[in-house]
DNA sequence: GATGAATGAGGTTTCATTCAT
DNA sequence: AATGAATGAAACCTCATTCAT
């Protein structure tokens, strides 16, 4: 491994290091009350090294929604590459992936609608509004893809496919959002799982024939 | 009327002017860079007057989110209050409901998650948080109510109708939220409404008997 | 005098007393070193107060120019006013209105050139720019014009009056920045009277005929 | 050549690459706006390496201007060293020798006053001050020299000689600083070396008997 | 000698909130 | 009741300088 590459990985360590403390500090107290300091002292640097990775702190933040997404890009694809199979086992799986992706970051979705203000994103760099925007087309364009299959083989009631994965996943995040605001407010147990297991059911029934 | 009686309905019209601009300011800022300035701006009053009728900032916002809370409550209640039909003359009242909800305001969904923040909701008078509260499972309950019927009388699964409301609430709001983020990052059309049409009628198969 | 133009006249008073202060504090720190924070205990505001008079520090900073370019105007139009005589007087009447500038604001000059930075115009307003512009322009047209008149009455040189007005400036000014900068590294004492007169009286020969 | 020398040598190579490249940063973006990653950019070098040369950022700045101050010296001594020739001759070589100096370094000069702070100047080392300080000194004493010349031969006028080199310098750095903030501000022709002709025509003019 | 990542003090700027009028 | 100038705390961010490698 040559010295170069060294650096890059290095470099790279040090940029997860910050997310992950960015992460914990916007979902503990969100966007507008997080300060840099906060989000330094988490991660055990100083303020000064989080510029030296990311742009700002609107900049920081996007790359958490970034992260989510690559994330969820990357188990969608496993669904994708399984041996093919019938229609229910390809929903069964896709639920699971959904299920990861809540693990591996129950709360960011709450904040991750902060970014959609225009004047926000007009102070990102083109690059990463770019990144997400692909991002988020392909994670879609998968699902989509799933649901066609079942569709084609007339398991499935023939919507359009992209509306179907857009229904989909706006379901999952609708739900995030609701069960986290209510936990919020007044400290319901977390019935979250429930909650997602019936809807998925519900969900799934409502798009299948028979 | 007493001259009490026109100061308390004078002073309610000024609060919902001040609420129409913050609504408009809110929207198309974020909350966060959103100032006071602005909303006094858009009111056309002075920043030292919003404070006459709203301790902070937060608090402003968060009367936001009961405004259109009260006004989702109005609209189930007709909905509740019509004379007894089938349950899919009451699904489709629901549905109708929702739209109307959206149309009334179709992008303070966005904010109205920012409140989650717990360290937002310190700061909120206790009061208005258990109007929040009350509000929510009101609607919640009407929602519920409806769906209790149609699995009494064995047209819908049995599933607990609490859970049915919330799963419907969290599409809705889920589906609000991704398209308008979409539309924002993309400048998409508006294919809102058909995608809300869609999601309506995957729910209502997914729920129904037969 | 109505209330809006007593308000006026008031806001024009703060300018005022903020530039005085911010005068003192560039003449002594120079303008890197001066911070907001000085400028706002020199005027015994807080610093906030600053940005409500001031778009930013540049900006601030180019009102000084502006300030002693509009005395230097008051004066010159003071000179070219004056009933008609002899180029020779008209000469001397100038040589004080320069005194008089120097009286008004000795150091700023040193600073005054801080401005030509092209990145530091760039986040000025265009109408402080366009001020300064104008304002030179016509201190430079007024010194033309007591130059042409000596020209068209074969008393002076005939160089082009643009261009020896233009040395004037340069003389004076560059008279007063040298002077300072030796008195700052040296401590040697005040010559630059003494210098400018001698230097004025070498002008006035070089453009007058015999 | 031994190896400490040869190593001095090449120490001091590298001192001129920094020194080059401070100019051009400095010239661009004046004082404050430059960065020492810009000047270490702009020299291929590390921003640590910068400081194994010179002890600041303010003590590279100098260096600046005691570099163009060695280059007059240099020129001066080449007018002082020419065999003895009529006054005209040698005001002409002067005259030349300004033209070159601007060559040198059009637009140092403009930040050269930065120096001038007396807070800047603290935070030099003596050392440095003490070459200024002498360099200036000497350069004036050469002008003063020539001039002393021609006054001691009735061909000028009895002016005091210090004075008058004072006199000729402020006008030669006048007319640089002036022409260059007009240039910038409305980027006006380049009419800097026929504004320094006359300039310098006048002057002679005004110092020369009949 | 050279590097450049890291520091952290300190700068500019913003903005919710107050209070004299 | 309404104002809006003033506040000042605290935010974001920069950058000269250091130091382990």
């Amino acid at each position: 491994m040559g010295i170069r590459e060294r650096k890059e990985r290095e470099r790279e360590r040090r940029r997860q290091q910050i997310l992950v403390a960015a992460k914990r500090v916007f979902t503990d107290k969100g966007f507008s009350k997080a300060t840099m300091y906060d989000i330094a002292k988490e991660a055990e640097l100083s303020q000064g090294t989080l510029y030296l990775y990311f742009k700002n702190k609107d900049e920081l933040y996007s790359y958490l929604s970034l992260r989510i997404l690559q994330y969820l890009m990357i188990r969608l694809e496993h669904v994708r590459a399984e041996p093919v199979s019938g229609v229910t086992q390809r929903l069964n799986a896709l639920k699971n992936a959904m299920y990861d992706v809540y693990e591996f970051d129950p709360l960011i979705l709450i904040n991750m609608f902060h970014m959609q203000s225009s004047e926000t994103l007009k102070k990102l760099s083109p690059d990463i509004v770019d990144q997400i925007d692909k991002l988020s087309r392909s994670a879609l364009k998968v699902m989509a893809d799933i649901f066609e299959d079942g569709i084609k083989n007339k398991r499935l009631v023939d919507y359009k496919p992209v509306v179907v994965a857009d229904i989909f996943w706006s379901l999952f995040s609708g739900i995030i959002l609701w069960e986290t605001s209510k936990k919020m407010i007044d400290g319901e147990k977390d019935f979250l799982k429930t909650t997602l297991d019936t809807a998925f059911e519900i969900f799934f029934r409502g798009i299948s024939l028979n």
